[in-house]
Formats: C-alpha cells, sequence, structure tokens
DNA sequence: ACCACAACCTGGCCGC
DNA sequence: TGCGGCCAGGTTGTGG
C-alpha cells in the first residue's frame, strides 16, 4: 500500500521522466478517477500544460502545470504510476493514460478504483489540514507528545490518522510500535515521555528504511519504472500472519482496530 | 474537538 | 476443481 515511502520514492523516480515535458492527452479508462465537478474541465485544463514540478505532500502527490494549477493524484491503496512508451500495451488495470510530448505515457494503474485524480488552484485546499512531515525537521518527540496530548484513541488509530502526522498508514504504523515496544490500543494520551521518545525514533526509523528500500511492495505497489520496492523484506510484524516474531519468537497476533487490520508481537508490545 | 463507523472497490487466498 | 467468504486499507462523510 503506497504510504509515505512509496509516495516519496514514487515522487523522485518520476521526476526526470515528467519535469519539463508536455501534457499532449489524457485518457479516462475509468472516469470516476477523476472527481466531479472537475470532470468536465479537466482535459481542457490539462491538455498543452508543461509539467514545472513535482512534490508530495503526506500520502499526496502534485504535479505542478505551467497554468498555475495542480494535478494531484492520490495512489491510495492499490494505485500504481507506469512509465511506458506510447507504442507500448497498457499495464493491466490501467484506469488513465497522461501522454507526454516525447512519446512517453504515465499509465496510472489502480485494480481497485480507490486513486484519484483532480485539478485544484491552491494545494492547501488539499493538504491544509494535514498533520506535520514525521521525517521534517519541526517533527520532535516534543511535538509527537504535544499531538497525543489528551487523545484517547488507540495509538494505532492516531498514527494512522492524517491530520496528526502526515504519512503513515497501516504497515509503517505496525512497524514504528513494533520497534518502540508499544502495544497497539495504548491510549495515545498513557505513553510516557520515554515511550514518546521511543516511537518517534521508531516512526523516522522504520520510513527511512522504507524509503531506502524504495517502498513495499506487499501486493499491487510497483515503483515507476515497473520493478516492486524491497522494504517488505525487512517488515518485523506488518502482514505477518501466522508468522513468529524475530525477536522472542511469540506467535505474531493479529487484531482489528478501527476495522484494519493490526499485526504486533503480544510479549515485546505488551498491553499496559 | 474528539471518537467511531460505513462506504467505496475488486483480486487473491484459504478452507471446504 | 470449484465456490464461498474473508482479507487487504486511505479517505470522505456522517452521527454521536
Amino acid at each position: 500500500m503506497p504510504e509515505l515511502p512509496e509516495v516519496e520514492t514514487v515522487k523522485n523516480e518520476l521526476s526526470p521522466y515528467v519535469i519539463g515535458r508536455r501534457i499532449t492527452g489524457v485518457t479516462l479508462l475509468w472516469e470516476g478517477m477523476v472527481r466531479q465537478p472537475f470532470l468536465a474541465e479537466f482535459r481542457s485544463h490539462t491538455i498543452g500544460q508543461k509539467i514545472t514540478g513535482i512534490s508530495r505532500h503526506g500520502k499526496y502527490l502534485f504535479l505542478s502545470l505551467s497554468s498555475g494549477d495542480l494535478l494531484n493524484i492520490h495512489l491510495k491503496m492499490t494505485g500504481s504510476l507506469i512509465i511506458g512508451q506510447e507504442s507500448a500495451e497498457p499495464p493491466s488495470y490501467t484506469r488513465a493514460i497522461i501522454h507526454l510530448d516525447n512519446d512517453t505515457n504515465i499509465f496510472f494503474r489502480d485494480p481497485r478504483k480507490f486513486g484519484i485524480m483532480r485539478l485544484v488552484k491552491d494545494k492547501n485546499s488539499i493538504v491544509g489540514k494535514l498533520g506535520p512531515e514525521p521525517l521534517g525537521a519541526d517533527f520532535t518527540p516534543q511535538l509527537l507528545g504535544r499531538l497525543l496530548g489528551k487523545r484517547t484513541a488507540p495509538i494505532k488509530a492516531l498514527l494512522c490518522d492524517q491530520n496528526l502526522i502526515a504519512g503513515i498508514g497501516n504497515m509503517y504504523a505496525d512497524e514504528a510500535l513494533f520497534a518502540a515496544k508499544i502495544h497497539p490500543l495504548r491510549p495515545g494520551n498513557s505513553l510516557s515521555p520515554e515511550e514518546i521518545k521511543r516511537l518517534h525514533s521508531a516512526i523516522r526509523r522504520v520510513l527511512r528504511a522504507g524509503i531506502s528500500k524504495k517502498g513495499a511492495s506487499t501486493n499491487t505497489y510497483f515503483r515507476p519504472d515497473g520493478t516492486r520496492g524491497t522494504a517488505h523484506d525487512e517488515f518485523k510484524v506488518a502482514h505477518a500472519r501466522g508468522k513468529s516474531c524475530p525477536v522472542c519468537g511469540t506467535p505474531i497476533e493479529r487484531i482489528a482496530v478501527r476495522h484494519r487490520g493490526t499485526y504486533f508481537c503480544p510479549k515485546c508490545q505488551p498491553a499496559l
């Protein structure tokens, strides 16, 4: 699933192919991919525009257009952006094609049709409420402590809340909590200063590892060149159904937190 | 302000 | 071998 490390990888690896290129056409094979009310104007406002930049906020990707508009792409759970030749057969489950002026295409592949594209004038209309970037310089243990404040929801749910911290999803939340030895159901406000410090460090460690391995291809995530990332090879508990804890050998448990599969080691991450 | 949950989608895998 | 059911989960919208 594309989370911060996956979207960061897509941004970095897409960049050399798209910066400075002009959009010559847009093919929508699944119209639901473009959110109303923009569908009517989507083509006319993208075709002919030059791509001047690419950026990421949390899990949101933005292509800056020469008109000043921003083309926002969200991969949701199963989306991939694959670079290919104009003459190439689109990958399976391609829902949209952005044609570029050098006979190159961006294929938006998405088996489950959750991914979206939209055109906005103001980035803040989408990312204005997002929490801080967990790899940013301002994300300190003190800030994490303030964010958790008096929150009583399970720490696992809070880590996945984009308005609290931007970019962490189900996989990296499980990995960070394991690395910090914190039970996923602990209320946010029950963490000691020491645990907050451990969690802060663990969040940054697992996200950086994910980026350095070019993302985790647990199922449908692909890099722009069509290859898979390898971050999942280093996962300790995420998606580890039926496996044992690599530290103590205890069977990994699966529970549902907010209807999300949550994996943890009951011995290394004891309930308080 | 905060918390909880349904809905959106469909392929892959498991057990029978 | 085929089939039913579970599992995967980011975001939005709604209601308490």
